[in-house]
DNA sequence: AGCGTAATAACCAAGTTTGACTACAGTGCC
DNA sequence: GGCACTGTAGTCAAACTTGGTTATTACGCT
């Protein structure tokens, strides 16, 4: 859980704070915590012990916000999720990759312009990337280590675009989808190869 | 849907086809698709029309199994859902990226052999694949793409060795993880700065 | 002064995902 | 023959996510 390390640095805080700090770090894309998840996930680590809820405070007839701070508990807790995301390493679901696996049901023209099309998104990507790491905003008012984090989509993103162009290439050569070993094989009649 | 796929090239097939084929791709990683889903899936798929059930096998006292192929109206959502995922760039949520940004609750030593450890385990990752490929499994028994897929993971996970190295030197190095401009900014107290 | 829009703070019901569980049939081993 | 084990097929309740909604206050504009 993210919430629980975000609050332990802004402690304490109030859910709504949680909600703009996570937007403000587009955090809705790389994490999975949309804003509805937040009051949610607060509830439940209190439950849990893990948060312990400071006041609940009330400015006028509005809803009551409630604050929130981390138990010890907690804070052990927060160190063993870190560490477990540290020292593992676990391949996010990326739904390009399985929509990839599907190449036989697409007509070769458009999956190569597609993925043509892709480099070119992951390009502008980078492009502005670029842009705001050299821009004055991240370099200084933020932490160091985020423009560290956009070297890394940096680099994931210019690997990428450098597949996309080799695959759209040779799926444009019109190399067939069957490998040699297989081409008589049963079973795979599902498949277009791509001239449908 | 991802399901919806699969069913389309492999009908008519029963849930626990379906299973097995993810399982064997080992699906369950790169695609949010746990064995327990798929059951659901069908029937909700089903209920909204996209596929229609063939026939309810019963063999001996074992639990019934039902047949799915896929209606027109599926075959028009796939192609639909199909094509958002080749033209969209979408970058999936990504656990340790989440867990970096807490970069200043480690403190740095650890960082930086964390980073080390996953560079080689990106490393191990690698070989292992290139071994896989240049094996005549992939390459003779299974359609040429998947093998192209294994190149994509490849250029990432290279990409991210180096970044790792290079990260895990910057922060034996010792700098500073605040930027310049913020040196005394307040509001950053939660922060150890890696020197607790 | 009046009015529309944006921001604040949170809730909630509905939909999804998940991991654990059931129950039976072959198969191999002693 | 008896017994354990694996493979087959699917169910289910609990946990988690999500997107939309409410209700009030502050702000800006004419």
């Amino acid at each position: 859980m993210m919430i629980l390390g975000l609050v332990r640095w802004m402690q304490p805080v109030h859910g709504y704070d949680v909600r703009r700090e996570l937007l403000s770090w587009s955090a809705d894309k790389w994490a999975n915590v949309q804003p509805g998840s937040i009051y949610h996930a607060l509830r439940k680590l209190t439950d849990e012990g893990l948060l312990r809820t400071v006041s609940v405070e009330q400015v006028g007839a509005r809803p009551a916000r409630t604050t929130y701070e981390v138990t010890a508990k907690g804070e052990d807790e927060f160190e063993t999720l870190l560490r477990a995301q540290w020292w593992q390493v676990q391949e996010p679901p990326d739904p390009f990759v399985a929509a990839f696996s599907f190449l036989p049901a697409m007509p070769r023209e458009e999956a190569a312009a597609a993925l043509r099309n892709r480099a070119n998104l992951l390009r502008a990507g980078v492009e502005s990337m670029r842009a705001s790491l050299d821009s004055d905003w991240v370099g200084t008012r933020k932490p160091v280590h985020v423009g560290w984090m956009f070297e890394l989509w940096l680099a994931r993103a210019e690997a990428e675009t450098a597949w996309c162009e080799r695959i759209a290439e040779r799926i444009e050569s019109g190399v067939s989808y069957l490998s040699d070993g297989m081409e008589r094989a049963e079973g795979w009649s599902g498949w277009t190869d791509g001239t449908r």
